[in-house]
RNA sequence: GGGCCGGUAGCUCAGUGGUAGAGCAUCGCACUUUUAAUGCGGUGGUCGUGGGUUCGAUCCCCACCCGGCUCACCA
């Protein structure tokens, strides 16, 4: 809560001031022609003769976040979040009552103007006022104008500062909202259908995570914050919806970092007769057209470097990768084989220096080698594809090799943005896999998958050959955004509890 | 959770074992086309919190709180 010092309590003596003046000090409204923002799209471009021929006349509203005062000429910097426009107040040209109002104006205080638009000396459009009312008090000092809000932590803990003082800030949540309008009208345009899947399942499946846990009272039922939605949009394939999407939050109970927010959102979009092969090509098209969009450009800056969202993408074999840089590291040719085979595969993770779980089978190894050998290299969009079965239970098989799902990760910026795969709809298997994961939970991994018994029920109703994709929305805006922290691309994003 | 860095005026930041500093903001005066307006003068501080060392701590030590980066886990 603010402190009682002079800047707060001038802020107060300005407001009595105003009462005093007969003021209403929280109008209900202010009737007004323009939106500065509109008002600098009309004329922002047109030249001072132009202008003040036509003499244009206009009434708009917004927050003050400059005041240069001359005694009887003054100028005011009023913004409507996304636009900012100068006010000439000359004592002259108002009436008395609103003079004082102005004297008693403070930075932050929301006005209405009433004026006609003219250029200055110096060219800037600018509203001559004839009338300006109050609209709102600013009661605590807003951050400083030069420098603005430096402060991280308040930036996230008080974004609606961060959006009065930086720009910038306003313009990342702008570019989130156009990407996922984007991504809607790509997927509208081919005929998948919005849905919405609880959020509080019984089971928290679709995801290798640890879940949040609630509880409902009136069933006396444990409950868990979806760790994705995939079960249930999947369900959807069985019940006939051929094409379904859905963008919301996930919810997972891990650690906090540049890339992880514990609610985040996701897309994912499941495709019936279709593969993970599709799925690419499908991927390439809709992220070249979003970044369009957004940016204006499929070549995006991010870190300094320019992204290339063109089609198509690098595609990388997992194990053939894997192979690849650990031969180039251990100076010997590494056989794929070798990642197949646990004794083998652990002996090569220890040969190259990367710290694995007693646990882990060839497959989590292979997995963890591909992270640590070629996740931070992958700045430019490539598909990883082929993963091993053992880290995917919900992806179909190779027909070829069983111990291969037809499943890809899209890598972009150094870190993981997009996973896909053809679907497993046989029930049978199905639950062969969840049965594994209760083994692997028995062992001690709290990340493995729980056994779903209403799931594995639906696939034996018979599921269309399908194909999926879960796409991460606040790291593709990071990338399109040129954001390095996932707290840049969400308004309020999760902080620890302060102590007031 | 580990490592590193940080927390001083409303904001952005300097700084010192001995009465706490600047710029912006704010207040006063001057100024009718300025735009980081300008000039002159003022106000403003529990130096993150709690202990300890010391004649004396904002400074040194310890613990804790909050944050950033990073490693681990994850998307």
């Amino acid at each position: 809560m603010p402190q009682d010092n002079d800047l707060l309590v001038q802020r107060r003596a300005n407001l009595e001031a105003l009462a005093r003046l007969g003021v209403d000090l929280y109008p209900r409204q202010f009737d007004r022609t323009d939106t500065v923002t509109r008002l600098v799209e009309a004329h922002g471009e047109r030249p001072k003769e132009a202008l003040e021929a036509e003499r244009v006349e206009t009434r708009t509203s917004g927050r003050i976040l400059a005041i240069r005062s001359f005694g009887k000429a003054n100028f005011l910097v009023i913004s409507d979040g996304r636009s900012r426009v100068q006010v000439y107040v000359r004592k002259d040209s108002l009436p008395d009552l609103d003079f004082q109002v102005f004297s008693l104006l403070d930075l932050g205080d929301f006005v209405g103007v009433g004026g006609h638009l003219f250029r200055t000396k110096t060219n800037e459009l600018t509203i001559w006022a004839s009338s300006l009312t109050f609209l709102a008090k600013c009661l605590v000092p807003l951050p400083e104008k030069w420098h603005g809000l430096q402060d991280v932590e308040i930036r996230y803990r008080q974004r609606y500062l961060d959006l009065i003082v930086t720009p910038e800030s306003g313009r990342v949540f702008e570019a989130r909202s156009r990407t996922l309008k984007a991504i809607r009208t790509f997927l509208d345009a081919r005929g998948f259908l919005e849905v919405e899947t609880p959020m509080m399942q019984p089971v928290a499946g679709g995801a290798l995570a640890r879940p949040f846990v609630t509880h409902h009272n009136a069933l006396d039922m444990t409950l868990y914050l979806r760790i994705a939605p995939e079960l249930y949009l999947k369900r959807l394939l069985v019940g006939g919806m051929e094409r379904v999407y859905e963008i919301n939050r996930n919810f997972r109970n891990e650690g906090i970092s540049t890339q992880h927010n514990p609610e985040f959102t996701m897309l994912e979009f499941y495709q019936a007769y279709s593969h993970y092969l599709e799925l690419m090509t499908m991927t390439e098209e809709m992220l070249s057209e979003v970044a369009r969009a957004v940016t204006g450009s499929d070549q995006v800056t991010f870190g300094g470097e320019t992204i290339s969202f063109a089609a198509p993408f690098r595609r990388l074999r997992m194990r053939e990768a894997v192979a690849e840089e650990a031969s180039r590291r251990i100076g010997r040719g590494v056989a794929e084989s070798e990642l197949r085979d646990r004794a083998s595969a652990r002996d090569l993770a220890r040969r190259l220096g990367i710290e694995i779980d007693p646990g882990m089978g060839p497959g989590k190894i292979t997995a963890a080698l591909f992270e640590a050998l070629w996740e931070r290299a992958l700045v430019q969009p490539t598909f990883v594809y082929d993963f091993p079965t053992e880290v995917s239970p919900l992806s179909k098989q190779r027909a070829d090799d069983p111990d291969t799902v037809e499943r890809f990760e899209l890598y972009a910026g150094g870190f993981e943005l997009a996973n896909a795969f053809s679907e497993l709809n046989d029930p049978a298997e199905q639950r062969r896999r969840f049965e594994q994961q209760l083994a692997e939970r028995q062992k001690g991994d709290a990340e493995a998958h729980e056994m779903d018994e209403d799931y594995v029920r639906a696939l034996e109703y018979g599921m269309p050959p399908a194909g999926g994709e879960g796409v991460g929305i606040d790291r593709l805006v990071m990338l399109l955004t040129d954001s390095r922290s996932i707290r840049d691309v969400i308004l309020f994003p999760l902080m620890r509890a302060r102590k007031e």
